[in-house]
DNA sequence: ACAGTTTTTTGATCTTTATCAAAAAGTCCT
DNA sequence: AGGACTTTTTGATAAAGATCAAAAAACTGT
């Protein structure tokens, strides 16, 4: 393993604003750096981690694209979130010290790995830290509360269309195409964030299609009409 | 206002280990407490804060019972939680320094404020406080996964036996009774939250009364068969 | 205690989404 | 490139829960 290039990590990473190291300032970029991040490659259906699992470090997704789920005793699983650059996986393993999800990679993946104790104890010494890491656990807080509306208080239709809007807002922070979006899960994992059958979707995205407001050819999407989309989304 | 009665309100509080100083020695608990804590009452009805109200305070439930709700622009809300003493109210609003819900009392109930600059000082000081509050954000987000799970990949009679099954244990962890529940929210409220139309939950209670696992007179509910309750959540 | 309001229950019917099924398209592996 | 597997699409039908409606019950404030 190259040490030289251990180093300095997050310092020239392009997502670094919308990673863990947000808002802190180039000295304290370096501290976080030389002593926590380490890289560590994921192939495409390898697990990150598992429900159970100890819980020893945080990761943030540096390139790539994963998603969580949680298991239901009988077999039922619920996908609890699709995450990409910059975005920080197990969050939920803090409560209990223990992973209470499992987070796969859809594709080949490079994450950073946190050790969570040295994390913290540095943000004890790094009040800048600390003040956005809380930050960073309540917005996962807002973000799930989000999921509930979604699932709680919309149709089939306007939650995939909220599900897609959300996914523009995502890739065209991280200044990729906002209108041509590359799918990397299943219709399966689709429906199951969405409280909806694979079916469902699948027939959703067609209708969508002869609407024109978007055009699918397989996991291959492409916005055309984002305005149709939102207007979707928060209309009773 | 008694002065004397201000401090160690804490330190005599007999939710003490439900609540933000769990796990806090007694030196501990009086520095936060003398530092922090500001009872205040909430009368049933009211708001503890609104959407878009700037974020000052989290505040800990001391007694009573709130609800928490999101506002979709078309004028659907969705209920987010329903909490009760020792449980966080504000999580949420950390991450934009705005409350992005609303918190209503639905009963006369007692919080204690938490100015939160004060408190995240005392974080950098404290250790053990800091990382405490690390969980209770933590814990926070696996409560929400459950939800999403409740409401993506349950049945309706699930969702309901679920919620009731969650009222129980919330309650005897408290030294309530867990057979007698008396609700505090609508039949709506109720809905709301499990992602149902208040017609079905009371249809369904009139079901599960039927069926001899509870029996209901308006919000007083006794649960008769805490197993068969148990045997419908988790059962596909 | 009473009038007015809100909440709850129950019935009848309708809509949305799930389920079952089978073919088509896409992916993976060697 | 070809065969095996997985994923996606589409159709027909079923079921769960929503909607509409109206009466009964429970609260509220005076």
């Amino acid at each position: 393993m190259d040490f030289s290039e251990l180093k300095s990590v997050c310092g020239g990473c392009t997502i670094r604003e919308l990673c863990l190291p947000a808002g802190l300032t180039d000295q304290e970029v370096l501290l976080l750096d030389q002593h926590m991040s380490h890289r560590q490659p994921v192939k495409k259906g390898e697990s990150l981690y598992r429900t159970g699992d100890a819980f020893k470090s945080l990761y943030a997704v540096s390139a790539g694209f994963f998603k969580t789920s949680i298991l239901h005793e009988d077999g039922r699983t619920q996908v609890t979130g699709f995450q990409m650059a910059g975005e920080i996986l197990g969050l939920d393993a803090i409560s209990t010290d223990q992973h209470v999800c499992d987070a796969v990679a859809l594709e080949d993946s490079v994450v950073c790995e946190v050790p969570f104790d040295r994390f913290e104890e540095l943000g004890q010494l790094m009040n800048n830290l600390q003040r956005r890491f809380n930050r960073t656990l309540s917005r996962e807080i807002v973000r799930d509360q989000g999921v509930m509306l979604l699932l709680g208080s919309m149709r089939s239709e306007e939650r995939l269309a909220a599900f897609l809007v959300n996914l523009t807002h995502r890739f065209s922070a991280r200044k990729q195409s906002s209108s041509e979006l590359v799918l990397r899960m299943t219709r399966e994992d689709i429906g199951s964030y969405l409280g909806l059958k694979l079916e469902t979707v699948s027939r959703l995205l067609s209708r969508f299609h002869d609407e024109g407001l978007l055009s699918v050819r397989g996991r291959n999407i492409q916005i055309l009409n984002p305005e149709g989309l939102n207007r979707l989304v928060g209309t009773a």
